[in-house]
RNA sequence: CGGGGCGUGGCGCAGCUUGGUAGCGCGGGUGCUUUGGGAGCACUAGGUCGCAGGUUCGAAUCCUGUCGCCCCGACCA
């Protein structure tokens, strides 16, 4: 390709648009444009990144006996009403696009494609002969996000690879998984990348273990946690660890203590010298469920750690048997529209009384009551008394005549001790999620009836995995961690070209020639090259080499009229002066193509 | 959804307080000079100032509404 052909349009300025690098690079350098909020043109820049990303992809799942397919972006809402996601994922806070025909049939424009598959999947495989099945798609997605933000980070509409396999048991799902988070190193390796694989929440996808892909970088969305000897590594939402020792409350006669006013943990403690590990703090929360009901939810949780909203919710949703649409604290005003007027938050206990629901309009008027193994192991604490300005001292849960659930719902944090080994430490980094793995299970196939017949001649349902990976997201998380101040460093495996070649001053003729004939004999050795041939002055196309971020950088300057260019590596700023030979030379083993 | 900010040629911005129908830099075009790290000079094209009302003799500027974009938050008694 010729620059002159290119469309190259790259900025000087940064835009306004754009808040972190990796975007605004994408933006200076004439990859992407934006059409909307969250939605993104691809320019031919980056449609060449997409396209070999999408090839390394294509090929390591083929070597792995993946199927490639492509499905319907339009879905009807049944097979999402059958599996039970069509609520969810369209009303209050829910990330599909849908939309009505002419004949009142709802649709949605697919933000993944478990039901779809599914549904093909069982219409056409019958027999545990034909299995296992793990086939693939590279599709736009729509995602109708609450906030997309940072270009291809997280728009609305975006490319995804995402495959679905199917098994007749679960140790085949197993072991197709690990194969696949084997070929996800694979990838992301040859993309060159630097990641971490981290146990992580399912979400609203659903299903049992579930692993996340993360690009490090210090402009990730999401926090990991990190085991200092790197055998443990998990997104916050998931982290598990051991908590810190508190200190211990020496047990003593139970009793009242006045409080006035001190509402929070920290007043707590400063105005009784407490320390907020000896406290149970109480907090209330609602549960939005499935079944249009709202559950109230009283959390007891030991007072100097914090609450997991992920971890709670599927607390929840494993107890109530339904998903948890949406949670939140209650506030002032929630309780006011209740009509409930006497709720003493800031001196809340783990036994506030069911009572205090019976007003309630459209809450459920029983507290469901969690708490954490962190509360639940104090032998000794302090708590609301569930009275204005009043605590409890010296307590314990004898004493506290409400059924409780006790389960994990605390936030891991930085510095707490590993599962796996108490003398490590966690460690915090941030990453960019660009994979995710799944074991689905049998939770699609069972909503959606879809069954094959096994050896004992039964019908049985599928075991299911899935497996996504951000095709866009990745290409920008690629540069978010690849940059420099002149631009971006593209991984070799996956720059839009490979070289450019430079022909300093357009006016010279041998300089013209020599880069001609290199850029032909490049190609011909099928180097993905590119030739700068405008008529712009050699600063302009230094910079805008740089920028773009091509692996290598041929120069056709001064000393072309006796066959000598300059090679110029991207990443590591070294140049040579060599013959045109030894250019070729050079570049088709550093690209592993024949000899010249 | 809540809070904050911004909408002025392709891009980045000034002008708005104190109304008098637009300006700067980059970019585009033409010409000359220059030619190894975003050149210089000259000429030139391009905007009814997001949109809709209102106030006024007169609105980019003041008022009301509306739309769009960006940022922060969705944090805990």
């Amino acid at each position: 390709m010729r620059v002159s052909r290119l469309m190259l349009i790259t900025l000087r300025d940064v835009p306004a648009e754009a808040d972190i690098i990796s975007h605004q690079l994408l933006i200076r350098g004439g990859f992407i444009k934006r059409l909307a909020g969250g939605i993104y043109a691809y320019m031919p820049l980056l449609w060449k990144v997409l396209k070999k990303i999408s090839l390394i992809v294509e090929e390591e799942l083929s070597s792995k006996g993946c199927l490639q397919t492509l499905l319907p972006q339009l879905q009807p809402s049944e097979i999402w009403e059958k599996s039970g996601r069509w609520k969810s994922y369209t009303e209050g806070e829910g990330i599909m696009f849908s939309l009505k025909d002419r004949q009142g049939k709802e649709l949605g424009l697919g933000p993944t494609h478990e039901e779809v598959i599914t549904q093909i999947i069982s219409q056409t495989i019958h027999s545990y002969k034909q299995l296992p099945i793990n086939i693939f798609q590279i599709q736009t997605k729509f995602r109708d996000e609450i906030r997309p933000r940072f270009g291809l980070m997280r728009s609305r509409e975006f490319i995804m690879k995402d495959a679905y396999s199917f098994h007749a048991n679960e140790n085949d799902l197993q072991s197709t998984y690990s194969e696949m988070r084997n070929a996800y190193q694979n990838i992301f390796t040859k993309c060159g990348l630097d990641f971490v694989c981290v146990d992580a929440d399912s979400g609203a996808i659903g299903g049992a273990a579930s692993q996340e892909f993360m690009v490090t970088a210090a402009s990730g969305e999401d926090l990991i946690l990190i085991s200092s000897d790197g055998k443990y590594g998990a997104n916050q939402e998931k982290a598990v660890s051991i908590i810190e020792e508190g200190e211990l409350l020496e047990p003593n006669k139970p009793s009242i203590i006045v409080t006035p006013n001190q509402k929070t943990i920290e007043e707590l403690c400063n105005y009784n010298n407490f320390h907020p590990s000896q406290i149970v703090k109480v907090l209330a929360y609602l549960a939005t469920c499935d079944d249009n009901k709202k559950y109230p939810v009283l959390v007891s949780i030991r007072g100097d750690q914090e609450i997991n909203d992920i971890k709670l919710s599927n607390e929840l949703s494993h107890k109530l048997k339904q998903t948890v649409l949406d949670i939140r604290i209650i506030s002032n005003e929630d309780v006011q529209k209740q009509g409930i007027n006497n709720i003493p938050f800031g001196f809340l206990g783990p036994d506030l009384s069911d009572n205090l629901l019976v007003e309630a309009k459209t809450w459920e008027k029983q507290f469901i009551r969690i708490v954490d193994n962190s509360a639940k192991d104090l032998k000794s604490f302090i708590c609301g008394n569930n009275i204005k300005d009043e605590h409890k001292i010296f307590y314990n849960w004898s004493l506290i005549n409400t059924e409780q659930l006790r389960c994990d719902i605390r936030k891991a944090k930085l510095g707490d001790r590993c599962i796996h080994d108490k003398t490590k430490k966690l460690e915090e980094c941030r990453g960019i999620e660009i994979g995710h793995i799944f074991q689905l299970g049998t939770k699609y196939s069972k909503s959606l009836n879809a069954t094959f017949t096994n050896e004992k001649g039964i019908e049985d349902y599928f075991w299911m995995g899935c497996y996504g990976i951000g095709i866009s997201r990745l290409a920008q998380a690629a540069v978010e961690q690849n940059h420099d101040d002149l631009g971006i460093i593209w991984p070799v495996s996956i720059a839009p070209f490979e070289v450019i070649i430079i022909i300093a001053n357009m006016k010279n003729t041998d300089q013209k020639c020599l880069a001609e004939d290199i850029y032909q004999k490049l190609l011909k050795n099928r180097v993905d090259a590119l030739l700068d041939d405008r008529d712009e002055r050699a600063g302009i196309k230094f910079k805008d080499a740089d920028l773009i971020g091509i692996p290598w950088r041929i120069v056709a300057g001064r000393e072309a009229s006796s066959g000598v260019v300059e090679l110029h590596n991207r990443k590591t700023k070294t140049t040579e002066t060599l013959d045109i030979n030894s250019v070729l030379k050079k570049l088709s083993e550093e690209f592993n193509t024949e000899k010249p």
